[in-house]
DNA sequence: TTAAATTAGCCAAATATTGACAAGTCATAA
DNA sequence: TTATGACTTGTCAATATTTGGCTAATTTAA
């Protein structure tokens, strides 16, 4: 499930428009519908808005937005997964500093 | 372990200057200080020349490029780990259709 | 101390990202 | 059919980020 999906999911569930979620954004209906689709990616200040809008969890929104990026970065390497068991091992083993 | 570590691992391993592998890649010595010390990032076709230079395997340095972009991009949010986790997933589910 | 190697800081050029606009498609209703 | 509302596509300029190179500082080794 990527970040876009989930967001058309909760607004059909809602009943709400495009535009009405862009304009509490202040955004064009065009930009909310690429965010949507995957074509742009929101702005993190967007997401804790848009948690607030779909009345939903932050942290599962943050983590599908985050995932998307992710996967971004690595969708055309070869190396992608042993990539990210590595990162997975930084950020594990520097947890404890937080 | 993390990119710019294993190149000055492997350019002391052979005694070669910083100077000597910046002018083979073709940037200034600065910046290969920089990248080293991953103040910098290599560019992919940088990290290939390293490996040929450095005579080691391409995609262990890829991995380890990859993987420092990765941390980078999650290190700061709390939902790191379940971002990679799912990201993983995509990685793993999209892999047949390469 | 001196000379070479490495690092730090700064600025400009190159790239990438963002937002807005105009125009398009698609579905539904009149 | 035409009209309307929701959504999508494509393009452009503004903005932000990244990159490279310069100068100067610091560290290291002899």
């Amino acid at each position: 499930m990527q970040f876009g999906e989930r967001i058309r999911e909760l607004r059909e569930s809602k009943e709400l428009l495009q535009r009405q979620l862009a304009a509490s954004l202040e955004i064009d209906t065009p930009m909310f519908s690429k965010i949507e689709r995957g074509e742009r990616r929101a702005k993190r200040e967007q997401v804790l808005l848009l948690a607030k809008l779909l009345d939903t969890n932050v942290n599962d929104l943050l983590t599908l937005w985050l995932a998307d990026q992710v996967y971004d970065l690595v969708k055309d390497e070869e190396m992608a997964a042993q990539a990210l068991k590595v990162a997975e091992e930084e950020v594990k083993y520097n947890a404890k500093s937080k």
